[in-house]
Parts: structure tokens; sequence; C-alpha cells
DNA sequence: CGTCAATCTTGACGATGGAAAGTATCCGCT
DNA sequence: AGCGGATACTTTCCATCGTCAAGATTGACG
């Protein structure tokens, strides 16, 4: 049982790794203490990530594709709002993964495996907006995605619910926060 | 001169950190190497911050400070679309401080110093909104930032000249992403 | 000139990620 | 069955980091 081979310890320590991340934030991250936590040496990791940056490529790595995957079925299933809803939605269900996604000060940006993933994940919103014909199709695409991923993010870090401080009561609850990016995205249909 | 008084320790530690923060980022920055290079001992620093999180929150409130004198500028100055133009380039001129910023997880958040200068510099994009008077101030004031934000964040991060391949060329240049978040901003106006 | 507070240094500690070398387990082959 | 490599994990050691306690140096003020 406790032997040699754990039998999934790759994905042991990206959920470990994951979980870490969503409560203390990347720089809390201890792999020697996720190591611990499932009972291997603190170096069992290398052989499947080589290095601590590995293991963040491959979180994120997996963060886009599941990503992709809940915008896609967003994508199929509802109004283009629901898009940039899902992208919230994913953001404040996977804190862990989506606080690496992005840093890629932390990354290696050049991993194809990363590359791809993230041309993939974000397609679903681009096709999106492409499909709304909208004048600047551009401008528009990044101001779907600005907003989404800016109000994710203020989300995530708490500076909604500080700043924001008059009219909003306690928006970091998940309905809140999409309820305020489905009426943020709304203020952007008018020309699609 | 070398003696054991600096002078001005403080702003040139603070200087020194946001120098290599928007170089390596926040993960990248080491207070001994930051001490080294200004030639003093690697715990000269604790003096007058304390601890490595007291050195971020004193960069974060630097930052937020001049965020507001930017934005203030900008309000005063022209029209509101400016203001957040001139949040987007207060991203890109100050990477280092802008990375710190709203990065709850590394910050003393309960500091009163931050609290306020979050607070004040906020307000003129706040204000701004309020008196466009738009039917849903709340949500407007989240798209706003949201739109500056998320383009700021995604300039900085390199993400938006790698993922938005097709249409954009080499978008990351302070032109074109101000440019972009001003197209994206105007998006907006219809409601105010 | 002497005292005292402010400023910086020295030296040590525990924790972390990484490198190198070793050990156990599994799988395919005969 | 058993043997031989490939795979998965461990052990040990190292440099670096932030922190701490204690000490040295300086400047200002009497």
């Amino acid at each position: 049982m406790a032997g040699y081979h754990h039998g999934n310890l790759r994905d042991a320590i990206l959920a470990g790794a994951a979980s870490v991340i969503s409560r203390d934030g990347v720089g809390g991250l201890s792999l020697r203490a996720v190591a611990a936590d499932i009972g291997v040496s603190h170096t069992a990791f290398r052989r499947h990530f080589g290095s601590r940056e590995g293991v963040l490529n491959a979180l994120a790595v997996e963060g886009n594709l599941m990503l992709a995957e809940q915008l896609r079925g967003a994508a199929s299933a509802g109004e283009f709002v629901d898009v940039g809803v899902a992208y919230v939605r994913f953001a404040l269900a996977n804190p862990g993964h989506f606080a690496v996604m992005f840093r890629s000060d932390l990354l290696d940006n050049d991993d194809p495996e990363l590359i791809s993933a993230r041309s993939e994940s974000l397609a679903p919103l681009r096709d999106g907006v492409r499909a709304l014909g909208a004048a600047d199709p551009t401008a528009t695409e990044v101001a779907v995605w600005g907003v989404v991923h800016g109000v994710a993010t203020l989300a995530l870090t708490g500076t909604l619910a500080g700043a924001l401080d008059g009219p909003l009561g306690a928006p970091d609850r998940s309905a809140d926060v999409e309820s305020l990016a489905r009426r943020a995205l709304s203020l952007l249909q008018p020309s699609g």
C-alpha cells in the first residue's frame, strides 16, 4: 500500500497544490507540505513535473482545459452572455487553478501544451464575439474578456467587497458576483 | 559614505523591489538580493518595514497613492474615458507596483494605511461613473473597473499578445494597449 | 564630551526548492 | 518461473530565502 508506487501521484499533487493555492495563494504553496500530506518524499514530484514551475504549468494546462469545457458548454446551451458568466463561475469554482493560469511570471510560457490549452480555452469566447458581428470585433473581444476577467480577479482577491463598499453588500458570494458579471456584460451588448 | 546610515534606505528598497518585481514578478523578489544591490545587509529592511509583507504593503500603498494622483489628473483634465485609460497607463508604467497592489494574499489587508490608500485610489473612477448617471451604477462601476483592470492585467501578463493572435499584431506596446482600452471602454458608453 | 535613540550588521535558525545517487517495484521477455 | 531493464520513489546534501536576537556604529542633543 504505502510502497514505492503511489498509483496516481501526479493527480494527487495537482489536487493538493490547487487546494493549497485556493486557500493561501501561490506564495503559500510548499511542495514539501503537499508531499507530506500525500505521504511521499519532498522530491517525488520531480519525476512527474521536473520542477516547481512544472507543477504550476501542469495546473495551468489543466485549468485551461477545464475552462474550455465550461465555456463550450455555455456557448452551446445559452446566449453569449452566459459564456462570460461561465468564465466568472469557473474562476470562483476553481480558484486554485485560476490563480495560476494567467501568471505568466510563474510559468514556462513556451510550453507547447500550455500554449495549446490556452488557445483552446478562449476560443469559445472569441468565437462568440465574432458571431455577434460587432463593429470593432477586437475591441469587443477585449472588452468582454476584460470585464469577465476583471470581475473574476477582483472578486477572488476580495477587492470587490472591500472597495465597492457603499452600494454593494457582500458581493463576493458566487451568486452576487455572477449577477454582477451578467449586468456588467449586458452593458456591452448594444452593438451586438 | 558607506557608513551605518544610508540616508534613504526606505525609498531605495522600495525602488529596488519595484524594479525587480517588474522584471521577475513578485515570486522573483529576493530581499537579500535587493539589499546586496543597495549595499546594505540583508536584514536592514526590517527596521523600516518589519517583514517582507511590510515591504509589499508599503509598495502597495505607494502604488495606490500614485494611481490616485494619475486618475485625479485625468478626471479633471479630460473626459471620463480618459480616467479609464489613465488606469491602464499607470499599470503599464508601474508594473512593479501594480503587480502587488491587488494581491491581497501577499498583503496585510488590515493595514489602515493600505485601506485608506485603496479607497483613495479608486475614488476618481467611482465618482466618474456616478457622474455619468447610469441606470445601474454598480454594474457600470464594475464594468468600467473590470475592463480597465482586465486589460491591464492581460497586457502585463503578456496574455493579450499571446491569445488574441489573429487580429492583433503586437498589442503589448503601450500605445496599442491604451488604444484598445479606449475602444473597449467606448463600448460601455451608450447608457451614460 | 557623554548619553541615548535610531540605524544598520553579524551570526544563527528553520524552511524551501533543487541536484545526485541510491533503492524498490513493476512489466515484458524468455 | 525468473531475470533484466525501465519506472517510481527515497535519501542525503546543498544554496537560498526570510526571520530573529544580539551587538556595533552613528548622529543628535544635553
